[in-house]
DNA sequence: AGTATTTGCCTAAAGATTTTAGGCAAATTA
DNA sequence: TAATTTGCCTAAAATCTTTAGGCAAATACT
């Protein structure tokens, strides 16, 4: 039996398919090993275990979210990219539930530094460009758009909005449509 | 050796307590097991398996949530009940990450209808009642309040706002005043 | 080309978790 | 006190994780 061609890079790849397949939580070693037809153990030259393995899938999607935003935020400002980023994250998640789930994944400090955690931080500063916000309240308002974004998306994905009339793309319009009012019109500390 | 005392009930409770010490995803049948010094196999007259006893303890966590809730809300209203029920959101996931965690499983559709989610939802409605909104904005501004909510103490929770100038309750604050003025000034459909 | 070395996947094996089946003794009921 | 139910047990199979050591294929060197 010849080689396969394994490859850290080829198996976290793969890990990442399976996430949006079967979910985060069912990514195994054995499951990937099937996947590629070889033994379990010929994947622990290439990853040292399951934990580093789901962690190298969170980062992967950390990245290709990070890399999705870079591009929508191109060349956009104030509502335009507010709505923008916004789609990114949702449509992200729509697309690969199981990389969304995995870019959840609690991450150790050295791995969390090590991430795209930085980048989706600036986007959405970038994003508070457009509008007139000073420190502090930049900050309140970066980590309320992080909130809102990955709130939604995820009570969404989970199915906590279904049997509902107004379908959530109607809200998801709306709710961007008044974040952007909230952010020009910010309430000054009282 | 004599009987223990095994119920589905101590099961649950004593799976919750452990949830929140080594957290939600680290709750075995067999640590459950050990922790009430007893074999594995017993555990399954009371409880069918593992995916019963996570639901089991999502489903106490909900009821302990909307419990909370029905508390916090009791002769509040306007910005008093939204602060209320918002901290009782973010005070429970602070002092029960492993329920709050488990609160937020995937459950299926049999489980999700016999839970406590619909008294979420109608809480987050009658908070709404101390502001002047019509359907369907109403039904947006609910999915935006549960997208915050969640969003804000999942990502506080997750260390997503660590490392940070402004500490997380002043953000907080700021946050549901800003909310407070947007449902008082909701922008209608344009 | 021929040899040496590294690399990649394998077999083997131990430990843990999940789950089912069937047994015996303690608790409950008659 | 006898009969029945109930609760925890032993046994065992299936699956997953992880480590150790082996052999052959790929790569590098003379």
């Amino acid at each position: 039996m010849g080689r396969v061609g394994l490859s850290t890079e080829r198996l976290v790849r793969a890990g990442a398919e399976l996430a949006d397949e079967v979910g985060f939580d069912q990514v195994t070693v054995s499951a990937l090993a099937r996947r590629f037809d070889v033994k379990v153990a010929s994947l622990y030259s290439h990853v040292k275990n399951s934990d580093d393995l789901r962690t190298r899938i969170a980062l992967l999607a950390l990245a290709e979210l990070a890399d999705r935003g870079d591009v929508a935020l191109a060349g956009r400002a104030g509502k335009d990219a507010l709505t923008a980023l916004a789609d990114v994250y949702r449509d992200y998640a729509r697309e690969h539930p199981g990389r969304y789930a995995a870019a959840q994944l609690r991450l150790d400090p050295e791995a969390a530094a090590a991430s795209a955690g930085g980048r989706h931080a600036r986007m959405t500063r970038a994003i508070l460009r457009g509008y007139d916000l000073a420190e502090p309240d930049q900050t309140h308002a970066v980590r309320l758009l992080g909130s809102v974004f990955h709130g939604y998306v995820s009570l969404e994905l989970g199915g906590g909005f279904s049997h509902s009339a107004p379908d959530t793309q109607e809200t998801w319009t709306r709710i961007l449509d008044a974040l952007d009012v909230l952010l020009r019109n910010w309430p000054p500390e009282r």
